[in-house]
DNA sequence: GTCTATATGGCGATAGAC
DNA sequence: GTCTATCGCCATATAGAC
């Protein structure tokens, strides 16, 4: 579109940053990533790659930000359903399915301090992060559903990223992953209805 | 023990290294956490850290080590278990005993990239680690008990860690950490038999 | 859009006095 | 056991030429 045909060109544009960088994230961790490892894996200089991206915090919420919008929506549409368990439904299945749809982002990036840090300093993103749980715990949760929602939430992205389920593709993982959250959900107040597989 | 009565002093020596480090570490990760920073919150200076601990490294290692060390018991407790339900059981209520044990240093540690490098560098720990996955998933697992085993340890320290969880004192989170490991184990071939509390 | 060059500062780590 | 001082390196980020 902007210069002639780059139909899908590995090194050049933000597009190219974001890819060298995740997967460099995903070896070293953020703060084991510096600009110059990203510049040298794309075969630029570090003034290149600050042409696209002004700082590495960018980078970062550049990688996660697809992600994001698609949780966001995810998030806003279990809202909109009646009533808890119908919200639990949606959230979990919307959750699990925006993880298999960025399944390396969301365990490298998940998991990492730095990232911690930075969603600290951006307050809708830590809204956003409330919203999700306060739609798996409902109101007044008990001590087992808060256990069991704060373990889904670790357990789904730590499955989703464990080398233990690597050779399990999107579809494959999909369905088990659905089981188990209705497992661990299961007798606690935030308890999935039916096979909940859609 | 070692000098006199140094009961439990808070500033010096390597525990104090420790400590300052562990709360520094939790709030800003591993590469996050500079020695200028650790040398400060003691007041001291980072020549006087460099004379408890040779290397950042080091230093991480120091604070991992006794979690390590109570894991390795539980492994090789849980190993000596003459059949495969029994070993599950025993690994699961000895991590969630170790989990409990270390609250704090397991969860801040456990998912910083910097950690999992460190990790990679020393073949024992990632050893021990591969024995508490085969431990849980058996010989063969097929896809529902892989997904289910990542999920679970994931989600147990996740869990552990968990700020909706952080006002659960040890006893009052254990049981509710082994009931929602029995449901994820539930029905795949890494179950866990009876109530299995003890 | 990429380059060279540089500013500025923090990092881990060491040397040696007290 | 703590200090001051410093080394050498790499970090993020910027300026300006091509």
């Amino acid at each position: 579109m902007t210069s002639s045909a780059e139909g899908r060109r590995s090194a050049g544009g933000r597009e190219g940053v974001h890819r060298a960088a995740l997967c460099l994230i995903a070896q070293h961790g953020v703060s084991g990533t510096s600009l110059q490892m990203i510049a040298d894996s794309m075969g630029v200089t570090k003034a290149a790659v600050y042409h696209h991206y002004k700082t590495k915090d960018e980078i970062v919420l550049g990688i996660v930000a697809p992600s994001l919008d698609r949780l966001t929506a995810v998030v806003t549409a279990a809202e909109a359903e009646p009533d808890h368990a119908a919200r639990v439904s949606a959230v979990v299945t919307g959750l699990v399915d925006s993880l298999l749809a960025d399944r390396v982002a969301y365990g490298v990036l998940q998991g990492d301090p730095a990232v911690v840090q930075l969603f600290t300093r951006h307050p809708p993103l830590q809204a956003l992060m409330r919203r999700v749980r306060a739609l798996m715990t409902g109101p007044d949760p008990d001590d087992a559903t808060r256990t069991a929602v704060a373990m889904l939430a670790a357990g789904l992205r730590g499955a989703a990223t464990d080398p233990l389920c690597a050779d399990l593709d999107d579809a494959a993982l999909r369905p088990h992953l659905l089981a188990a959250a209705r497992r661990v959900l299961a007798g606690c107040q935030a308890q999935l209805p039916a096979p909940a597989t859609g």
